[in-house]
RNA sequence: CGGGGUGUGGCUCAGCUUGGCUAGAGCGCCUGGUUUGGGACCAGGAGGCCGCAGGUUCGAAUCCUGUCACCCCGACCA
């Protein structure tokens, strides 16, 4: 039953063409349409419920370490963005303005915003003043618009949707504490709710975030072997806060500035689980994010009896997220069609089932067919779906093993990106000329410098000096 | 921003080189019927200022000029 061939018509191969057969998913999937303006998305329901889950799941997690939700406003005056040059500088080529009101010309242009550390620490400058006022933990859910050149569903678009938190501390160790408390809990969502496995660490400082002290990152392994960066939590230091003039007076009545954090994650992460999970009959959904967990389909349902059925079955199993597909469609096409939309589990009920109490019960991630007796049905769904989020979890993780490999010379780093894709764990000396090079010569990024260290060798793969740090390398999105 | 390409029903495209009748196909959509365990079939039907503006001509989807948009490939990015 677990038989590989492609039973989709409609979308090209993943092996012939990974990104044409993204571009089929995203599109066939039902996810989004594309709109008039390039890299502007109209998120469909199946795309948006996407986007809701994560949502759900990660606010929760947020919660519990005491996040509060606010919102702050789309646009920003063009002086308020200039206070801190680097982060001016990082995003001034990307930045889409306001220039008129109505048919008046602005006297002052206004930013829509690419990211709101701006906003937050301008409001962050009269809202705190004593050291009772912190820690603020805030973060809002919102969408940034970056004017990219080259745009892709979820990977890259002009306008996404994302959370940013930003918070304020009275001291740089607890604002570190945070960052690396944020960042383990989009390790973990992603890890749990989204069966993706990631690398965590922090980024070199060609790639951090501008104007951070240090950027802490997630790195995801796709299915093609390319890295996609699933999510950020950056420290500042006290650098916005004195760009911004954040200053309390501390128990020792001396004025100090504030230290600050700030993470982020994306709709990208849609497209880390399409290329994570997905196969070639379309995309494949961890139970725990899937929007519909089971999609009922009745056989012969104009058949007396069937139908009733079907929707006895739903009212049994009415603890997951369940649906019966009674449109009018042959039972293939409606299998062909769950199929791509990625829904874990489909139960196929029909006369000849009925007839001794039992139903069909196939699974998405590995194709298997199963009968089972329908009064059992709560009991094995309850088994089922942990089951199949942990194998699929597995799955990714073998992958990501399988494509993770060491270079301890130069020759080693430039024939494994040659002849293979994934990440390479190699020895680097800290100094971004070598960065510069080996991306002008392979393509190739830092990924991060990994938490879990190792030695790989003691010279840097790219100049032969020093080794100062291993590093993840690999081609990202 | 540089190089290449494409704009024709909802979608994928044909027609354009060599101007000429009422602008076509497949898919999708609607109605009715027969079907249903891996993308069903029959019959009937709706839907298009040919991206936009100007020009040439008796006549333009087709030729010319301009313009806009999108796609692909390179330099920058969550």
């Amino acid at each position: 039953m677990a038989e590989q061939k492609k039973l989709v018509a409609e979308i090209t191969s993943m092996d012939e063409d990974f990104t044409q057969w993204y571009t089929d998913v995203v599109v066939k999937a039902g996810l989004v349409a594309y709109s008039h303006i390039k890299g502007f998305l109209v998120y469909k329901p199946a795309g948006y419920a996407l986007w809701e889950a994560v949502q759900n799941l990660l606010d929760a997690r947020f919660k519990k370490t005491g996040v509060e939700n606010v919102y702050m406003p789309l646009l920003i005056p063009e002086n308020l963005m200039a206070k801190e040059g680097d982060l001016v500088n990082g995003f001034a080529p990307e930045v889409a303005w306001v220039t008129a009101g109505g048919s008046e010309p602005l006297q002052e242009r206004l930013c829509v915003r690419p990211t709101s550390e701006t906003v937050f620490s301008d409001f962050f400058r009269t809202d705190v003043q004593s050291y009772r006022d912190l820690p603020k933990v805030y973060n809002q859910w919102c969408s940034v618009v970056r004017w990219e050149k080259e745009t892709r569903p979820f990977l890259r678009s002009r306008e996404f949707m994302w959370q940013e938190g930003h918070t304020v501390h009275a001291s740089e160790e607890e604002a570190k504490a945070r960052t690396q408390q944020m960042l383990n809990v989009y390790a973990d969502f992603c890890a749990e709710d989204l069966a993706i496995p990631v690398v965590k660490g922090r980024k070199t400082d060609k790639e951090k975030f501008a104007g951070a002290t240090a950027t802490y990152t997630i790195e995801a392994l796709m299915h093609d072997g390319r890295a996609l960066q699933s999510g950020t939590s950056h420290d500042f230091g006290t650098k916005f806060a004195e760009a911004y003039g954040i200053q309390f007076t501390d128990r020792d009545n001396k004025l100090k500035f504030a230290a600050q954090t700030s993470w982020g994650l994306s709709t990208r992460i849609i497209g880390a689980l399409i290329m994570v999970h997905g196969d070639n009959s379309g995309l494949v959904l961890p139970p725990r994010i899937a929007p519909t967990q089971i999609m009922i389909v009745p056989i012969q349902q104009k058949k007396a009896g069937v139908l009733d059925k079907a929707y006895e079955i739903r009212d049994m199993l009415k603890d997951f997220r369940v649906k019966v597909d009674d449109t009018d469609k042959s039972p293939g096409f409606k299998f062909a069609d769950q199929e791509m939309r990625g829904i874990p589990v489909r139960i196929e009920i029909g006369p000849r089932d009925m007839a001794n109490g039992k139903c069909i019960i196939a699974r998405r991630d590995n194709h298997e067919k199963t009968e089972c007796d329908i009064a059992s049905l709560p009991e094995k769904m309850a088994e089922l779906l942990p089951q199949i989020q942990k194998d699929m979890y597995d799955r990714a993780a073998k992958h990501l093993e399988d494509h993770t490999y060491s270079a301890a010379t130069k020759e080693e780093f430039v024939r494994l990106f040659t002849e293979k894709s994934g990440f390479v764990k190699a020895m680097w000396c800290g100094d971004q000329a070598c960065e510069d090079k080996i991306k002008e010569d392979l393509g190739v990024t830092s990924r991060c410098m990994p938490f879990q260290q190792e030695t790989i060798s003691d010279v840097c793969v790219c100049c032969g000096k020093p080794a100062k740090k291993m590093v993840y390398w690999g081609r990202a999105y």
